[in-house]
DNA sequence: TTTTAGCACTCGTGAGGCTTGAGTGCTAAA
DNA sequence: TTTAGCACTCAAGCCTCACGAGTGCTAAAA
């Protein structure tokens, strides 16, 4: 009995293992012999399985994983000693540490990252039922789309029991032009105004007016704006603005403007958070400090505001992972973050994430914000045609 | 000098103030004597002011009272033994306790109650400075409902140094009759209905056709419906739906009884919530349990949304305060919530509130739920008229 | 050369005991 | 009725000790 499977992965000792992989690359067998020189990191069959054993164990327990538990709840026919050799070898390479001299090992971010890119299973995904019961959530109402939003972030934090972050839409094109423009009586001097872009925005603007008017006067209103303002930017408006005529309609025109230009130069999008709670419950958050500085970041931080917009910008429309902050974001230290972004192509675009401890099941986080952020999509699409 | 004065209350000898306060309500020296036989639970001045120094110092110092902070702190002219003397009668009518015995005295839910009722100086409010920060912050920019709902429960949460809570608005008449619809093209066949009611509400809905339409026919129908529905609720146009034509606007006219309908059978109003941090950098909650406790009521907590319903539906206007839950609501054991109601009187009412532990600043968080509420009700009154 | 058994070593954890100091409650005198 | 004085209680901090989990290393076996 040399080999072995785990999960469906063929296993050989250390020499073979090597000799496999390196055939496959190279086929240099004097340097497969001591040890894999171009890639000086590049893990063994077996070290791999080990690492992979690792995340998984300590993602489920909370605990660090001793060689013991490796060898007999995964059944490995090696002895722990072996096991520790190669935890030695992980080790030095960077992807697990452990806590204290008689502790298990814990995986590094490294670790996380690796696991994350080679060895999880992508199978893992929502079950159909899950799907069935997200999808019903959301078609069973009709709501607003700072609603859905809302609906959104819980459900997602519901499903990957996680906290959940999820951006308002958010315009790429930069010139909203102007398509429909309504005016609708409200009060006697008060006027609501609906403008639709050719981007398929709505916008809705209250106005007060000196005189009282009537809903004809607007309706005919509305015509004569519709008439000259078609298809116009809020830059061109306000330079025709100049030789318009003195009456009611150069004001209407100058709101219309001044709503297009606040629709254009908002960049600040709303963020939906929930689910903070399921971050707290997990064992590495039994200490206050930790526990605020969690919070800090996700009431109010700057990492995610600061993250939203990169993904919306990404060229790579696929789900982003952000490990334990990886250098970049030192307040993320402890978590990890995955996001996907929504929306319409070049035109809208959004973003429904999961914050949580690095020790955090990936797979079914990837899976569950992969496929809300497709709902999200489709919802948008539905909503703008 | 057998008297003095603390904050500008006259305090006497024990004795003294029972006479004093007696004379006041009685004349009957017999009871005095001994004890206000009439209710048991009314204080002597001193007790009063025991109580006050009590209450205040655990406010801001989070640690249980000892007699000798009272005495020296606040320069009492009695010994710390007389001190204790009154704490042993506070602690027996039940306005203060105990931790341990060699811990100091700390208010209970009906010393704080006393306190807010009757000790406290209702003039340390928002000065005119913070007042105007705050109108800054919220005039400064165009914001759609939510927005500003949002920002309100921002700027509570900062000012009164605790979590926040705002409730949307929510319609207390039930029946909503519409005032004006108009159909909006948006592409081919798809179309934005925007509602207005009589209640001045306003309400966009998506439609998609089967055929395509162009604007001009969508002003015609209207205007049509326009006349045929007007000032009608949800029910009368679904009675008269039988015998309407069998044409688009008899499908239009069904999705504006639909529409309305949503809009009078909503009641879960949103929540927006902000600062929890806030709650938890008190000493009190370095406890991990009670966070999570804690961010459970606020992230998802039942209690919250039995509370706002019963604001906005109590006969008194004024700020709503709840100490500890009070043995009404389990849950917010810990708590204290202070509460006010905004909005157009009969027509549409929201909540605006703070959440935090039971020792906090009422006064001042009284003030800012108050001053809050009032800017939200002219924020109301400006957009609907 | 690789694997393994065996063993010494490290270090966190939890229990038990001790001291300290804060603050009360009571008593007896003013 | 007030106050000085003192005994008593109890939490908190600190030390020590024993335990056990888990490692790293070594030397022998495969």
């Amino acid at each position: 009995m040399e080999d072995f499977e785990v999960n469906g992965t063929q296993l050989n000792k250390r020499a073979a293992g090597k000799k496999t992989r390196a055939a496959g690359e190279s086929g240099n067998l004097e340097k497969v012999e001591k040890k894999p020189s171009l890639d000086s990191s590049s893990l063994s069959e077996r070290q791999r399985e080990i690492l992979k054993l690792i995340v998984q164990e300590f993602i489920t327990t909370a605990t660090p994983v001793s060689s013991e538990t490796v060898v007999y709840k995964y059944r490995l026919p090696v002895s722990t000693a072996t096991v520790r050799n190669e935890m030695v070898d992980l080790e030095r390479e960077g992807y697990i540490t452990h806590p204290h001299t008689s502790a298990g090992r814990v995986p590094s971010d490294v670790g996380y990252r690796y696991y994350v890119e080679h060895l999880m299973e992508r199978s893992g995904g929502l079950s159909l039922v899950e799907k069935r019961t997200i999808q019903h959530q959301f078609y069973q109402i009709q709501l607003e789309m700072n609603e859905w939003l809302r609906l959104a972030a819980s459900v997602t934090a519901r499903t990957a029991q996680n906290a959940a972050v999820v951006s308002s839409l958010h315009n790429i094109e930069s010139e909203s032009r102007l398509k429909h423009v309504q005016l609708i009586e409200i009060q006697e001097r008060l006027v609501l105004m609906v403008l639709v872009t050719q981007q398929g925005t709505i916008k809705e603007q209250m106005l007060s007016l000196e005189e009282p008017i009537t809903q004809e006067e607007l309706s005919i209103f509305s015509t004569r704006l519709n008439g000259q303002l078609h298809n116009v930017t809020w830059k061109q408006i306000e330079t025709r603005l100049n030789d318009w005529p003195q009456d009611l309609s150069r004001y209407l025109a100058s709101r219309v403007a001044e709503t297009l230009r606040v629709l254009d130069q908002r960049h600040d999008a709303q963020i939906y958070r929930d689910g903070l709670s399921h971050i707290l419950n997990q064992p590495e958050f039994s200490d206050i400090v930790r526990v605020r500085q969690v919070l800090e970041i996700i009431e109010s931080g700057v990492a995610l505001t600061t993250i939203i917009p990169e993904v919306i910008a990404a060229e790579d429309s696929g789900v982003q992972i952000i490990i334990g902050g990886e250098n970049r974001y030192d307040d993320l230290r402890l978590l990890s973050v995955v996001l996907a972004r929504y929306g319409i192509d070049g035109q809208t675009a959004g973003v429904v994430g999961i914050v949580g401890p690095t020790r955090m099941e990936y797979g079914r986080t990837i899976s569950t914000v992969q496929y809300i952020s497709e709902l999200l999509t489709t919802l948008v699409n539905e909503r703008r045609g």
